[in-house]
DNA sequence: AATAGAATGGACTGCACGGTCCACCGGAAG
DNA sequence: CTTCCGGTGGACCGTGCAGTCCATTCTATT
């Protein structure tokens, strides 16, 4: 498992995480089996020893950073670029959206509470993915901020990190009821508080 | 398990849901097993199953009604009397201390996402959890409203829920890096933006 | 004291699932 | 055409663990 991957090779390899994450969405890491994946993916179980010579905790590590890009790309183009309110709005919305098609499948949640307890590797991927995103909120909070919207001593760190613990919680709430409403009053309070702080008034609120 | 316990069986019962909660805590409920169970409470197979005929399921369940019990109760009695600024700021404190206590122990979360998922029984105490909870910081914002320290207008259920949210996943993130950041983040800007709507400027921050 | 039913101990079973091993296939390079 | 090596198939193994069963010991009620 070095740079030794011919391109069947890679081909197989990128078959046997799209499809194993789809397995652990469904039927969640502790019930997900090596023969689910082999069933899905079509593969024999020496393919997954061969491609994952760690056995199911490097394919589930494999799974992990997979979901874990997943999960900024699809929010983007907006998150990259929060610098209108207007884009603040689209960029909520793809995220309302994305999560509330997710269901309760959880892509990332169990594998962090599941495996991410023990291993370290795990828990890089998390820190790493949660590093990313705020700092991606920090950097549109900071363009209003810099384009005059927003005062100038708004706590950046300390909005950007909030935020993203609503969202988080109002995800983890999606999936243990079903339930998007909290996802929804995180984002819209968060962001109308925000602007607020700008000077702009109340909200529209459904 | 009708009424039919005598008094030294619900001793026993509780002794192995209490040690149950106390496995779950610090294996996971991926890697606790029936016998960890046993060794932690002294008790034999036979015992685990007189008190939960339905299996490994049967004392999940348990156990997370135990702990759900537990969460609200620890929050106590501040969340039952947010009647003043004072009594919103012990309660932050209260909430930060104890997970931070708990560190990256995860006594419903993983509950939730590993058990929750299939069972209705699960999911239904996880709804009742969240609901009570959000209840009990609505009738906060309701108290500090009516005694005239915040606007008449006040969205209460959304305010709630989304605090709640905060305090969420600023727990899933303790959980998952170690770190409360969020949690006080979230806490603070969620207390703090409150105060604000009421004329209160702005708040002390560290 | 007798008896019924709860409480307990622990051996035993069955099997699901992770992981190992070896034999065979296929295609690219010489 | 041969050779080599990555890719693939799938039988096989060991074990850890949930769940069953029955024998024995308490406890309460009469």
């Amino acid at each position: 498992m070095r740079g030794e991957l011919t391109a069947k090779g890679k081909a197989t390899r990128a078959r046997i995480v799209e499809g194993a994450a789809a397995v652990l969405r469904e039927r969640g890491v502790g019930a997900a089996t090596l023969e689910d994946v082999m069933a899905r993916t079509s593969s024999s179980k020496s393919q997954l020893f061969h491609y994952f010579p760690g056995g199911k905790d490097d394919l589930l590590l494999a799974v992990a950073q997979f979901e874990a890009d997943q999960v900024l790309e699809d929010q983007q183009p907006y998150l990259g670029r929060l610098d209108s309110w207007e884009a603040w709005r689209l960029w909520r919305d793809t995220v309302v959206r994305r999560y509330e098609e997710q269901g309760d499948e959880c892509p990332l949640g169990s594998l962090f509470l599941q495996v991410g307890r023990a291993t370290p590797g795990a828990r890089a991927i998390v820190v790493e993915l949660l590093h990313r995103w705020q700092e991606s909120l920090a950097e549109g909070i900071r363009a209003q901020r810099d384009a005059g919207r927003l005062p100038a001593d708004v706590d950046v760190d300390t909005r950007a990190a909030a935020l993203l613990a609503g969202i988080q919680g109002g995800v983890s709430i999606l999936l243990s009821t079903g339930q998007s409403t909290h996802l929804r009053a995180a984002l819209d309070q968060g962001i109308s508080d925000l602007r607020r702080l700008g000077g702009e008034p109340a909200l529209s609120r459904r």
